[in-house]
DNA sequence: GGGGTCATGTAATAGGTTACATGATTCT
DNA sequence: AGAATCATGTAACCTATTACATGACCCC
């Protein structure tokens, strides 16, 4: 995100797009769409237009042909460069080669969790367990449909990607639970302790660093 | 992100750090920092005083005392509010009840895979895979060395957290490169013939909306 | 005729990061 | 003597999102 000329994953679906066939901006947006991609890339189409004037401004894609049909607005129709495929190619490589921390928002909650009391905090995480089922259920009904559409896995390698990440989730959620409940944690004491004497009271934690 | 009036986490752990007890704000970042804080939420030190400031806007911390010692600026002691508590509260427990889909690089990455040829796909796989290996072994040695400190288990858990995250990403990438490998992935024909017919020739892939 | 979609674009705003500025104190 | 740390703050900047604006075409 920092020496990327461009860092916006919009500008990185335009490009494997436009590296399919050329395409005016608008068509692009709707085949992302039509493909789903806004699940599994941050994706905002507001940003389309911005987006593609970046990508023309460095040279990533040019302009094929701009017509018009009847009275409707002049609409471009743009190609990638070389510079884009080369661009693309090392962008799409990083992605897939190189695992960066994410910061995800549940490990921001633990890295915290000492801050509640333990009842609280295992009813939260009960309740992050049902969802997370939830959520479980629902991805393996869309992946059935898909199946039942003869639709290659090839295609939704991100989906079952995202399905083994919210199973881990799940055992670590329900594992810590249970550790909670059965008094197995080891900390719990000292946790039970700093709550027990009215609410986050004034004695400081140990040092951890 | 949208509706809570502060999204910035460094906000949370300002409000999480003052409930424990009433700090300056530089004691605060340093507080965060001795704790490693940082490694499981994005903390960006620089915009401490900005983020303390929007705290004192909306209440939800007060100064309780400004002094000086020496020549040093003038520093001042803030306190956690009630309503601050309660925001605490409300958000820390909306992180850990509530899973939110967080958009990995990764996932990105997958879902856009098959614009690289397979050749090139299974070779960055792998190498993502040496990559998972080698940040699994340094967080397993962290988790050594603290547990030579006798660091209770409690306040490690977001590491735990990643580091089953880290496992499950590990297992899948392995399995994704075995099952192109071994010629089981289903759609594997589709995408050779995809680039086979030049760079990523000009047959658009079948709609999959 | 009215609502949705096709199609493009821009200006304002929000949110956060970076860089700069200051100056005393403490460590080496 | 010089570097690092203590301690605070602000202004500029960057990046991206939101909202607004326009107008034709198509379906019911």
């Amino acid at each position: 995100m920092s020496r990327r000329r461009i860092g916006n994953p919009l500008a990185l679906a335009v490009l494997v797009t436009l590296a399919e066939r050329p395409m005016h901006p608008y068509e692009v947006a709707t085949t992302l769409r039509s493909r789903a991609k806004h699940e599994s890339i941050k994706l905002n189409y507001g940003s389309l237009y911005t987006v593609v004037n970046a990508l023309l401004h460095f040279g990533l894609i040019e302009p094929l042909e701009t017509g018009r049909e009847g009275g409707r607005p002049e609409r471009t129709v743009y190609r990638i460069t070389d510079p884009g495929r080369l661009e693309m190619l090392d962008w799409l490589g990083e992605l897939i080669s190189t695992p960066v921390k994410e910061y995800t928002q549940f490990e921001a909650g633990l890295s915290l969790l000492p801050a509640l009391p333990p009842s609280e905090a295992t009813w939260l995480l009960q309740e992050r367990g049902r969802r997370l089922e939830a959520d479980i259920g629902r991805l393996r009904a869309v992946h059935a449909v898909a199946k039942e559409k003869h639709l290659p896995r090839l295609f939704s390698v991100e989906s079952e990607y995202h399905l083994a990440l919210l199973r881990a989730d799940l055992a670590f959620t329900t594992e810590l639970v249970q550790e909670i409940e059965g008094g197995t944690l080891d900390g719990l004491e000292v946790w039970r302790q700093l709550h027990a004497a009215g609410p986050w009271s004034g004695a400081a934690p140990e040092e951890q660093g």
